[in-house]
DNA sequence: CGGCTTTGACCTGCGC
DNA sequence: GCGCAGGTCAAAGCCG
């Protein structure tokens, strides 16, 4: 078991709960089209060593839409988690570390190359109502408290097996972003401690989906995992909410030191609901799903990821927009449209 | 013995 | 309202 956090030939592949992506309004104002960044795929472009906080305008200085024009590749990374053995990875870490991103002894794979898109996602954003969505972008800043609220008013409900009580007001979601990772196990070590509370079988899918929570006290972070029916290398990950916890909470192949925890809990307070973003994901010509996303929810990517190189593999689109989670980040009605087009 | 996984049952939301 | 699928619970069992 412990081997299975481990992740030694994985193949990164971060991908955003969605593929080819325009993001509007990214950076709160302006307007930031990565549909027209092409070149994303392959690592070979200056995407390549982008982090996810990076792409999302959270990086050290803040956000602007003409940060990616000034990203700059990722350094050295911190001491490896036992876990994580290549020397490669344990150099990426490092300049992770020295450039000041946090990063959580994650497993990523030596090989590891992310190849997705930034991801989006977020809180309601990935809620199945586009209103919902809407709502948030006009009231970043209550999103949180209400999930907050929410989430211990269903807790109590399920506890007590009472019915839900707020009336038109649709549960909301923590927020979330899925990646794929190629590699052969699925449940990758990103640092923290999960304990696996469910598995289901998922339609369409010859692969369970197994649902893991964060097991620190108080955490309620979950993640998702599950195997592409596409592609049974392919892992999609979603991770749910955000720690509230300091990085490694325990020694567990990992390290315990004092690396920001990925930024989950830490994240840089001042970033936290002043930024809504609205993307666009294009995964083809003709599909246009738009969400939006608070950059809070940087606070729940994992850190492991977001050093890593993004791609876009056209595989990883047409992925998720074909099942699995996609239904749980784009609204349905949005979905719809999508298929009518085609 | 504590922590974690497994797994069937149950609950909830959504589409028809 | 009904059925389906996703998500969660919790008892049982496994493992170090």
């Amino acid at each position: 078991m412990e081997n299975k956090r481990e992740n030694p030939m994985a193949n990164l592949s971060f991908s955003d709960e969605n593929p080819a992506v325009a993001a509007t309004g990214f950076g709160g104002g302006g307007t930031f089209d990565m549909s027209a960044c092409e070149g994303i795929s392959g690592g070979d472009n200056k995407w390549g060593s982008l982090g996810f906080m990076d792409l999302l305008g959270i990086s050290q200085d803040s956000i602007a839409p003409s940060l990616f024009d000034s990203f700059q590749p990722p350094p050295l990374l911190p001491p490896l988690p036992p876990s994580t053995s290549s020397e490669l990875h344990r150099q990426q870490l490092q300049l992770q570390l020295q450039q000041g991103h946090p990063s959580p002894a994650s497993t990523v794979p030596e090989s590891s190359e992310v190849l997705t898109n930034p991801t989006t996602p977020n809180s309601s954003s990935f809620s199945s109502s586009s209103n919902e969505a809407a709502n948030d972008i006009h009231e970043p800043t209550k999103v949180e408290d209400n999930e907050e609220q929410e989430e211990d008013q269903d807790k109590t409900k399920k506890q007590l097996n009472l019915k839900p009580k707020k009336k038109n007001q649709k549960k909301q979601r923590e927020p979330r972003f899925a990646f794929m990772t190629k590699s052969e196990v699925d449940h990758l070590d990103d640092g923290y401690r999960w304990r696996k509370y469910g598995q289901k079988a998922v339609k369409n899918s010859p692969f369970p989906r197994s649902y893991y929570r964060c097991t620190s006290a108080g955490c309620g972070v979950k993640k998702r995992v599950e195997r592409s029916s596409d592609d049974a290398t392919i892992v999609v990950t979603t991770y749910e909410g955000q720690h509230t916890h300091t990085y490694p909470i325990t020694p567990r192949g990992t390290m315990g030191i004092g690396l920001d925890p990925s930024g989950f809990s830490v994240p840089q307070p001042r970033y936290l609901h002043q930024h809504q973003q609205s993307y666009i994901y294009n995964s083809s010509p003709s599909l246009n799903i738009s969400t939006t996303a608070t950059t809070s929810l940087n606070a729940s990517f994992p850190s492991f990821l977001r050093e890593r190189r993004f791609s876009t593999p056209s595989s990883s689109a047409s992925l998720l927009t074909d099942r699995g989670l996609l239904q749980d980040i784009v609204p349905t009605q949005m979905r719809k449209e999508a298929k009518e087009e085609h």
